[in-house]
DNA sequence: CAACTCGATGAACACGTGTTCATTTATACA
DNA sequence: TGTATAAATGAACACGTGTTCATCGAGTTG
């Protein structure tokens, strides 16, 4: 019992069915020829004796493990832990395994990159950070596919999958107009996301095309992201102007953040103004904030994302491909009835 | 640049430094005996191909990798999700990598924990599930190390990290009393976690130390978990009895539901009653809810797992641990002050 | 100067699998 | 019956690394 327990190996099933290690590889792998009589004899072999393939050793002749690295970054922001969770789920499904790493620089990027060649891994998602020319070219060398999620970069022979933030910001805009809004306030917080970036260049853009001069939008940049940074933008807005009617904040943190700042400042959304947030993260739609969000559809994002991973494993030299997903607005109250009794 | 890119061995790396291979092993793992002045010509060597160790290789020799199993559920969870931070976080500074997995149900935790061996990972964190004791006995005899989080359990040559779940609930009691509460209420979920049960213990038997006796303790038990859970349990909440003062739960997403939906009928705390939940979540810091909690140490958790980990892979056959880590009450207003203005 | 010790080095093996290639066996057809 | 064809099988190699063992040379001691 604690003796180094031989593991069994392809050898031990063929000694025990009587025939070659070829024999048993071919078996278990439905590659090749072999008479049914002896495969299932070998199958009824392998799994008397418990036997499982070494990934380790599949790995290193397949030039090529079923790993498949994942870069996140604070995870326990509600948004990317609900993308993580997404991305796991579908990872598993499709038959891989998830090697998660966690980066907060660029230079972790890199060194992590360099760890998903080292391991071989069948592909690699970018949730964060911008992947460095140099290691996509590795990655690209060794034929491992590259797919970022929710950004979108012109890097040859790397995918994007991204939600549909024009759509997004019209939805929104749509939204805020049929309420009358006629001053508008767009929030985001300093050193955002390429994501956020966009977001709110759609804004500027959808309002622009309803004809809404740009003095009219008030641009918000919070010290820190987050529901802190959002909460403190709030705390600091400049009210000499009277309070914008529509907010459009680049996600539900900031936007969560920013109502309860509001509310110490005895503001409240839908009275004193409205409010939607990107990402249709479960807090949202707590009793305490009903928030009008923009969904992000998840399990639509990283199924993509492994499609563009499983396409390009087949031909690696395809054009980049730019997959945008829709994204849906989620109506709530904007706004929470507190203190009904 | 579209050839299959010849990927650069060891060997490449002795040729180009006139060594053997065995050589350049010695000089990049500092084992065994190697001139200084070599070991410096095979790392510029190495440096000057770019060269970086196939782990596939090196985990199939070794018959180890450097990967490390965690096994996860619901990670959108935030309390999950901050501690899977953690985790990897710890895993990543310690030199390893993460293998998450995300199950959830015990066949699952089966087949997840079957590959972890199939990857010959360097140990396993289970933070969800009870582990199989067939999988832990292969993982005993593969000598891979397990540890689990946030409960304890009597499985040989398996440790277990766990939150103080007794300290906090005499923690919270007291504090109770402090605030002159004689009823009190326990909310849990059906089909809870191990933590959440022996929380419910520790709480009953700390009353029970200073003299409260059962009849003044009512058990509510949510039909699920989260948010929804705790939001239901509250609006089908019996008053015929009145309110307890003192209302102890299992984790924070319950607490800040029960709050919610105990609002929608018109009360809050403190006012109305005194509320304590476990698990120090980012939202129950938010200005909607400023709950006060019971803090677990993350990192404590983390670093403790891991040490776990390593100790019992220098000697695999010592005695099983407990290792308690104190959990702090983090003291809030219970309760948010609404609409100052 | 001879014998001995010790540090440095390279050849060879082991890890466990997938796949190619040659060989053997069974089948179909003239 | 003899031959051509196809299917089934086993031997051998490749993947890239760590480690053991024998060898070799230099330095030390008597």
């Amino acid at each position: 019992m604690s003796k180094p327990h031989k593991s069994i190996t392809a050898q031990d099933v063929a000694d025990h069915a009587g025939v070659s290690r070829a024999v048993v590889s071919r078996a278990l792998s439905d590659k090749g020829s072999i008479a049914p009589e002896t495969k299932t004899k070998v199958i009824a072999a392998a799994r008397e004796l418990g036997y499982q393939v070494n990934f380790l050793a599949q790995g290193l002749n397949r030039k090529r493990s079923q790993l498949i690295g994942v870069v996140v970054a604070r995870i326990k922001d509600p948004f990317r832990s609900s993308l993580l969770e997404g991305l796991i789920h579908m990872i598993q499904r499709r038959g891989y395994q998830a090697l998660v790493t966690e980066v907060n620089s660029d230079k972790e990027l890199e060194a992590t990159m360099r760890q998903f060649t080292q391991f071989r891994v069948s592909g690699v998602i970018v949730t964060s950070g911008q992947p460095p020319a140099t290691l996509v070219n590795e990655c690209v060398q060794f034929k491992i596919p590259v797919v970022g999620i929710n950004r979108e970069l012109d890097i040859p022979l790397v995918d994007f999958v991204c939600s549909d933030n024009q759509q997004g910001a019209v939805l929104a805009t749509d939204h805020f107009l049929k309420w009358g809004c006629h001053r508008f306030a767009w929030l985001n917080y300093a050193g955002s996301t390429w994501a956020g970036v966009q977001r709110g260049l759609a804004f500027e853009q959808a309002l622009e095309s309803a004809k809404v001069g740009p003095h009219s939008v008030q641009q918000v940049i919070a010290e820190q992201d987050g529901y802190e940074g959002g909460e403190a933008a709030a705390l600091a807005f400049d009210l000499s102007q009277g309070l914008p009617q529509g907010i459009f904040c680049a996600n539900a943190q900031l936007a969560c953040g920013f109502l309860d700042g509001m509310r110490q400042r005895g503001f409240d959304a839908p009275k004193d103004f409205h409010l939607i947030g990107f990402d249709n993260t479960p807090q949202t739609a707590q009793y305490s904030y009903r928030l009008t969000t923009l969904n992000q559809d998840i399990p639509a994002l990283c199924s993509e994302a492994l499609n563009c991973l499983e396409s390009r494993n087949k031909s690696p030299n395809q054009a980049a491909r730019l997959i945008k997903v829709p994204v849906s607005l989620v109506v709530r109250y904007t706004s929470p009835v507190i203190n009904l009794g």
